[in-house]
Order: structure tokens, then sequence, then C-alpha cells
DNA sequence: GTCACTCCTGAAAGATATTTTCGGGTCCGG
DNA sequence: CCGGACCCGAAAATATCTTTCAGGAGTGAC
């Protein structure tokens, strides 16, 4: 008894079950119990050991180590590891039920899978609409910008300071505001080489709306971030960068992917410029980078040894 | 604070690579180079004995060991078989797409794309990294919360911002802290009922941690949203959430992905807490929703028609 | 600069798991 | 009822994985 399996075939990786059909007239009594229990539930007997598969069957080692073989594998070992293989592809495959609506009784696991897609979704949606024209226009006027300020409130004031931690980071002087009267004064100081960008979702918050009509109208090159194009901050605005929306829901505030896209839209615009800039952005990062490392504790995890 | 290794993590179907990447700087030079190949060559390695491993990569069976350990599995055999799944799941299923990092004279457009592409990425791996045990139970501590304290600084400063508003808007007691001295005067007037968050990436930022700790030693329930689950900030967490690291390059700070993961966690956290606090927060979502339509132009695109 | 200390590291012993061997048992045909 | 072929599982043999232990490199203190 040496080659007995089918023609010499090769580890066969997922017509496992086929396999088992095929083979199954030749196998005897023994052996088909075993196979029948790999070929129902690979993932369940990919998780035992020989004897455990033996004893599972009511059969013996032997059994399960000629039954291996049968399948065309050298041994148990390998066909253990086909059949993690199938398991992990059978998980695999029947995941995309995530497009459902966040509901109020939906597991902790479920939240955080739904979630994570959304924004993936996000992100996709919103590189795909970006308009690179209007981008490299933006990033071009950051670049020689000779300040910079950003308008944002809420949410979007947070996406606002993010813009400019960065700029800072990479020697732009920069600023944000989500106060709309200190705006207001500071936007009536700006002038032909200054950039004033409004951040705002609805495209219609009036409190990020109004510095950026009086930075338009002195002259500054003006920029707005928002997921409608159409709205009223545009009349004000050189560059208009589109966020995109997605559904919302109630427990899922339109908010959470409006910032997201936000975000991928800032870091697109601080990339620009860094790359634009890179004689100064590079050693800028550099020194930025030194001077934090001091404000982390030296032991504990971490030096990365 | 107890068990060093990830959060005492399930072993990690799918989330090997992004796991690796989290643990990398917590490990030893011989362990990387385990890791290493491992996360480089799902399906060769798992082809390898343990001997065959520590040979291919000049290191010892000890090591390998330790390595399977330290990435959440009980030994080396079950690494193996995760391996295997790994595999075949990437055989089957979408291309790898490696996308290279961005350089200095990569046009806009690509600039986008791979924005775009390392963001999902790094979503992906947050959410199949991220331990839901250690989710529920800071969720339902949230929910019980008499008054909740964030902290962080910087770029992580700005994602406890975001938390802090979404939690004020269903109606939770909440607070960031940015300024180190302001947190620990407020940490020492928390008590049992209370929460304290903290936001680091790197694990080990002091101005974070010392109110951290101080919140720790005065009995309320502590949170850790890391990247470096072995980090000194875990010494004072009572639930670990742990984010995922990307790999960073000069134009692509570290900063800019694990924020797009500590937003992710935040975001669990917040849905996490609205549906447990359903009944309150709910009409308090819509009470913040038509108070703030008055802040938005009447003409304009404003309303939604 | 030296010393003490910690922690990494691999060799080898020890424990498990897998494969092989071997003999009893069963079934069938004559 | 008897002989032969072939299943089958217990146990030995081997391979693989895990643990222990001591040497050694690197690091911080003095």
């Amino acid at each position: 008894m040496k080659e007995i399996f089918a023609g010499g075939a090769p580890p066969a990786p997922a017509a496992l079950a086929a396999k088992v059909r095929t083979l199954a007239p030749s196998m005897t009594r023994s052996m088909q119990r075993v196979a029948e229990a790999v070929a129902g539930d690979p993932a369940g007997t990919a998780a035992l050991t020989v004897t455990g598969l033996a004893e599972l069957t009511g059969t013996s080692e032997a059994t399960v180590v000629r039954t291996a073989r049968l399948l065309g594998y050298p041994g148990y070992r390998d066909l253990r590891l086909a059949l993690a293989g199938l398991a992990a592809q059978q998980q695999s495959g029947r995941a995309p039920a995530v497009t459902a609506d966040i509901a109020v009784d939906d597991p902790i696991a479920d939240v955080v899978a739904k979630l994570a897609y959304d924004e993936q979704q996000t992100l996709a949606d919103t590189a795909a609409g970006l308009d690179t024209v209007q981008l490299g226009a933006a990033v071009s006027a950051l670049a020689a910008a000779r300040r910079v300020e950003v308008y944002g409130v809420a949410a979007s004031g947070l996406v606002a300071q993010d813009l400019v931690q960065k700029l800072l980071r990479i020697g732009q002087v920069a600023h944000a505001h989500s106060d709309p009267h200190l705006a207001v004064t500071n936007a009536v100081t700006l002038r032909a080489k200054d950039v004033a960008i409004a951040i705002t979702h609805s495209g219609s918050t009036g409190d990020v709306i109004e510095p950026l009509r009086v930075a338009f109208e002195h002259g500054a090159t003006t920029v707005a971030i928002t997921g409608r194009p159409d709205g009223l901050v545009s009349q004000y605005a050189d560059h208009i960068l589109t966020t995109s929306t997605a559904r919302e829901s109630e427990l899922r505030p339109a908010a959470m992917s409006s910032r997201t896209s936000q975000l991928l839209v800032v870091d697109c615009l601080f990339v620009g410029v860094a790359q634009r800039t890179y004689e100064t952005a590079a050693p800028a990062l550099a020194a930025s980078y030194e001077a934090l490392a001091h404000r982390h504790s030296p032991r504990g995890g971490g030096g990365s040894r």
C-alpha cells in the first residue's frame, strides 16, 4: 500500500468536502466517520488534536492519520492546517451583512463592525469625490501663505484644530477659531497672501460663514471644506473642497462621518503642503518630534528597546 | 494592569498583521525578526515547524514560542493554525495592494488615494484588534457614570474633546482636559461611580498618565485608549482599549493613523453608551439637533430641502 | 570608567502530539 | 467450519512543541 490517493493529487485547498464525497465509497467504516466529521465541521475539527478527533469519532489515532493520508495529505498535521484555512475562508465568506443600520440592541461587536465599515465607506466616497484640481489650488495657496486662519465650530472645530496642529508642526503660521466674534475681528486683518479656511458640514453655519466672508472681502484666499458645495459658504470661497455625506441615523449622527471625511481632506491638505515646502517642513517635523520625546516617560514600555 | 500581553485578547483570526505592528515596539530584537517573518509571509511560515521558523529567522525555538505567546496564542501550534487561515483568506480574498509610501513628488491624486487607503486599513485593523469585552466593560462603566473626565494632549486632546462633545449631546456629564495641572486637581475629586479616560498613542505620555493615576487611586473607574497596551498608562487602567498602529513615514506622521484609530474607538464607546441609555439619550440627541438648527442660515441650501 | 543589575537569548531537558508498528479481531467465500 | 484478507486500535517510536536554566549583552548608577 503506497500511493492510494487520487491520482497523486496535491493537497486539496478548498475542495475538501467534494473530495470526501468522492472518496467515501473507498473508505472503511471508521474512516468514513472521521471524514464525515472533518467535512461537516472544519472549524471545530481544526481545533482538535489527533487524539481528540479519534475520541470524537470513536476511533483511534491511527485511523485518523490513515484518513488524512487518503484525503491526500502527508499526515494529520497538514490536514489540520488545511482545515484551519478552510474554516477561515468560510468565516470571511459570510461577513458583509453590515450594511444594516445600527440598532439599539446590536451587540457591541456588531457596532464596531458597522461603524468601521461605514467610516471606511465614507473615506472611499470622499477620496472618489474630491476634486484634485481644487485641492491642488488650495495646497498652493496654503504653501505660499503668510498666515492661515481656520474657522470651525463644534465637531468641525476639532477638525480645524487638527489642521492647525499639523500646519504648526511644519512651521506654518496658523490659528483656529471657534469663537465667531474673535474670528471676525481677526479676519478683518487678513490680506492678499493670507489664507482663510472654513469648515462646515452643512455649508450654512453662520458662525463660520461670516468670518470667511470678511476674509474674502479683504482679499484673502478663501477655502471651504463642506459637504454642501451649493451651500451659502461657497459664495465666499475661492476653492471648494467637498466632503462626502453618509446616511445618518438616530444612533449614528451625521457628525461622525462628516468628521471622518473632513479629516481626510485636511490630511490631504497637510501632506500636500508638506510636499511643496519640503525643504523647511522636513526639518521642522523632525524637530517637533525630537522636542516631544522628552514628554514621554523613559521607562515602562516607552522605549522601543 | 494585570496581564502584560494585549488585554488577554483571544486568538486573533485576521488581525494578525495589525497585532504585529501594535506589539512590535514592545518586542525584543529576536522576537521582532520572528514577528516580521510571520507577518510578511503567513503562507510560507505556516508551512514551517518551530525549528524551521527558528532557523529561518536565525533565532531559537524558545524565541519563536515566546513570540507566539506575545501575539496572544497559547503556543506556536495555534499561531501556525491561525497563519494557515490567514494565508487561505489572502489567497482567495482580495489583492493586498501594498501601497508604497508617500513620496515628496507624488502627484496630489496619489496622495489622496494613498491616504484614504491607509486610513481605511487603519480602521479595519482597529476594528479587528479591538477587544469587545474590554469595550463592553468600558461602555457599562460610562453608562453608569456620574461624571466622566477625559485626558488627552495634542492630537489625542482633540479626540478627547470629540468624545466629550458626543457624551454631552446625550446628557452625560463630561469634560476634557489638556492642561495636566488642572486635570490632576480635577482627578482628585473623582470617586467610585466616576469614570476617567486617558487617551495616549504612546502609552507613556506623562501629562496624561498622571491624572489617570490620581483618578485610579481615588477609586474611579479608569480606561486607557492607547496604541501600546504594555505602556505605563495601562498600570492605572481598569479597562484597556487598544488602538492600531500603522507604519509611519516622514510625510505621514504616526499621529494621523493613531487619530483615525482613536476616533473609531471613541465612536464605538459613544454608540455603546447611547444604546445603554437609549431612554434618555434619544430625546437628548433630538433636542440638541433641534437646538442647532437655528444656528444655520435658513436660505442658501441650509435646509435639507 | 567600572560595577551591579536586569533582561534577552539559545541549549537542552521535558512534555505533547503525531506517526508507525504490530497483533488481535472480523467478515466473507468456500 | 476453515482460511485468508483486511480493518482496527493499543502501544511503541518518532517528531514536534514547551519549559527550564544559565550564560551574556546591554544599561543605568556611582
